[in-house]
Order: structure tokens, then sequence, then C-alpha cells
DNA sequence: CGAATGGTTGAGACTCCTCAATTTGCGTGG
DNA sequence: CCACGCAAATTGAGGAGTCTCAACCATTCG
């Protein structure tokens, strides 16, 4: 059945959408859903586009990003296994921003105008799609304040907690391990920093004793409780 | 009629949620409804309750902040009338920010549950609802990358702009005066830097010649183009 | 092996913050 | 009407933090 291969991948993280999504609508809406692989560095929205698609990320990690006047990348977002992508019913609006897989990806994705459908048809599926962009608003809020005034040590650090909660590693109190899904650079991007205070942030952290950078990309997290701490240092 | 004092003045430019309401239903809405002023200071929401209210601003202006670990306030998003507040079907979540009063406000508040109500059964006001959500969403991120790398003094020409652009002054090209809703010390909260880096950059633009400042809170934009130049301006 | 890419480290410049003093605006009371 | 006091805003000097520019190391790939 199609939307065992589909939809129900959706469903990661139970925070899905499809979770609302009786059986009869969920195998009309699998119907119209196309999987697709996106490569890392691929585009799925570029700035400007007229049409906004419709996703649902199984897998990997994607950035929502914009380049600012003077040709810098600032990334706004990141969107994780389970995260929605588009807006529906916002009418033909350009999009603001570019949304890039930063690893390997793999995503369901609908015409707006289907799940446009889906979503009258079925109040539960809009409820949830509705509660979950208005804590998103507020994530969004909160990065705000902290990029706000937060140091580069607070906001590296700040990222790493940030990135062990959601790639699911560790419980928060114990040593756990991480791979960094950006490069240095992606990182200073995030922060609003440059690769150079980045990296010297990093190793003061490692100089610290608080993290550990066995090599490539990977992180251990040696003293969680240091690292907390760490994100809350402000000017 | 009831609604004719309340819901038909939720219609503030142009956006306002009850617009996509049928007559019937926003009688039945207006019944629900409570009229309410708040004194500038006044706090709607504070962070967290528990409950939070929904409601429609119609005239005045509020800000959402939130108080970071070292107790400075962070102003992280600026509410105008016609702005909604609230986060229906999201659950007994807990209140991430303060919502207070800038100026004296009047806004027509319901409970979360007849909020639900009246959006279950009208679909076009959940998908208006829906649009404006992610419409602030991407606000939001676009002040993430403004605030992420702009200079001090592109902070504040970028916020006389949209301030000048929110409060209807001018059409950007000619020259307009304002009377700004904030003080320096909330300028600062909400741009990220001190109150002294904010009055710098004021006298800044206007030894420039590019703004006046005739007293008390009143700005005269003299040189639009110049500060949209000046809003541009990056590390 | 050499080139290319990504990451680290160092020195100096520049921006913004901190602390402090002064000025302005405004309401109160004499 | 003016003096006073208080809060807000402005201005100045010095210092902390981050950026820029530059050189150097590590890893990968041809």
């Amino acid at each position: 059945m199609v939307f065992e291969q589909s939809c129900r991948q959706c469903a990661v993280r139970g925070t899905a959408l499809c979770a609302a999504l009786p059986d009869a609508d969920l195998l009309g809406l699998a119907g119209h859903g196309t999987h697709r692989r996106l490569a890392r560095g691929e585009t799925l929205v570029r700035a400007g586009d007229m049409a906004m698609p419709c996703a649902n990320i199984q897998r990997g990690l994607m950035k929502i990003c914009q380049t600012n006047p003077a040709g810098q990348e600032v990334i706004v977002g990141l969107l994780w296994p389970g995260d929605f992508v588009g807006a529906p019913f916002l009418g033909p609006a350009e999009a603001g921003h570019d949304i890039v897989a930063l690893t390997p990806v793999t995503l369901c994705q609908f015409p707006a105008r289907v799940m446009e459908r889906v979503l009258t048809d079925n109040p539960a599926m809009e409820h949830a799609l509705l509660a979950r962009t208005m804590a998103e608003l507020a994530r969004a809020r909160a990065r705000l304040g902290s990029l706000a005034r937060a140091t580069a040590l607070a906001r590296v650090a700040g990222f790493l907690v940030e990135t062990a909660q959601r790639s699911g590693a560790g419980d928060g109190e114990t040593i756990a391990a991480i791979d960094l899904p950006l490069s240095r650079g992606e990182m200073a991007d995030l922060l609003g920093l440059t690769i150079e205070t980045v990296s010297r942030q990093m190793s003061k952290l490692k100089q610290a004793g608080v993290i550990g950078l066995p090599g490539g990309r990977r992180v251990v997290i040696q003293d969680p409780d240091a690292l907390a701490e760490a994100a809350e240092d402000l000017i």
C-alpha cells in the first residue's frame, strides 16, 4: 500500500501531521505525494520562487537561509525530520528564503493545492499544522532573544546543546557524542559569527574540558552542565 | 448590535481575521468577546502562564518580550493593530513570553475554546490565521537574518524604516514624521543594543541630515533613500 | 606527490559595551 | 512663573569582544 511507504514514514518524532489523518484521507493524500531525495547541497526552494511546495521531511537536515545585500548567507532556521515545509493558503507570495539540504534528505512532497484541500477536509490536521506553526514561531522568537545579546561562546554552546537534543544524543546529563551536521562556515552563518570565531570558541570549550573534538565533525559533550552554563553567557 | 462595536473594529489594516467570517458567526463570536483596555505598561500575558488568551489588537502597540538569565529584557517582536495574539490548538503549553502594552491598547479578547470552535466552524478563518502565522514566522526569520550581522546603525535605521511603514506615515519616498512608540531603552532591547549606542546612532543620522529630531519622541525622516541605504549597512 | 578544501591559530583594527558626567524634558510644588 | 527633582536622552573616554587579514595544519582527492 502506497502510504505505508510514504506517509507512515512522515510520522517521525511523533509530531507529524499525518498522524491526525484518518486512513482514508491518508491514502488519498499519499496518492498525490511524491517521494523525493535531495543530495547534500541541493535546493528545494529558492528565494523569489512564486510556487512554494509543501513537504514533510523524513530524513536528513535542511537549512532555511537568505542572502543579505552584501552577499553573505545567513541561516535563519534548520528543518529536522518531521518538520513541515511550505505555506498553504498564503496565496501567490514570493518565497523569502532558500531551503537547501545540508545532508542527504528524503521527503514527501505534495502540490500546495492538494495539501490545501486535505487540510480543508481534515480540520484536525489543520489544527495540528497551526499549532505547530505557532510553536515554530515561538522558537524563532526565542532564537531572536538569544542572538540579540549572547556572546560568541554562548551561541556556539547553545547550538551544541540544541543539536544534541534534536539529534537525540544523550539525555543532556551524561556524556554524549554527536556528529555535527554543519561545517564551521555553516555554523557561522547560523550563529551570526565568522568561521574563525566559531573555531576559537570550539577550541576554548575543548581546552576547558567541556567538549572533546576527536576529529571530523564529531563532538563529545564531556560536561553537559558546563556546556549549558556556557550557553547562558551574555554580553 | 454588539459586533458593530467589537469585531468590525478588529478589521484593521484589511488583514483582520474576522473579515473571513460570515455575519452570523461574527455575531456569535462577538457574543463571547470581551472588550479590554490596557494602560501603557500593563501586561496581557506573562511568561509561564498556562492559559494563553486569544485577542485581536484594535488600537495601540504591544511588545513580546522575554527576560534572559542575566535579567535583561529582550523584545522579540511587536504587535500592531490588526495583529492576533494567542495560540489556539496548541494545548496547555506554557507561554514563553510576556506580552505588554507599549501604548494604551484596546483589544477584543476571546476565550481560547471559543476561538477554537469558531475556527473549526469557519475553515476560511482558520486558513487566514494559518497564512498569517506563516507570514509572521517569515518575518521573524527575516529579523533573525538582519540581527545576525547588521551593524548598530543598520539596526536603528531599519527600525525607523519599519516603524514608518507600519504606522502608515508617508510612502517611503517623501519626508515623513513619526512618533516613536518606544523609548531609547525599549529600542535597545528590541535591537540588541544599549541605550547609549541607540542614542549615538540616532545622533549620527541627525548629523548626516538623514533624520530630524525636533524633540520628544518625534522623528522626521528627511532622506528616506539614505535611511533605507543605512539600513543595509553590514558588518 | 600536489592541489584543494576545511579547520586552526595569531596580530591588529574596529565596533560596541561599560562607566561616568552632562544635558534635556517634564511634572510637581512653591 | 520659576525652582526643583526625577527620568530620559546625549555625549565622552576607555576597554572588551569580534572581525579582518594572514599564515599554517589536516584531510581528501586527483
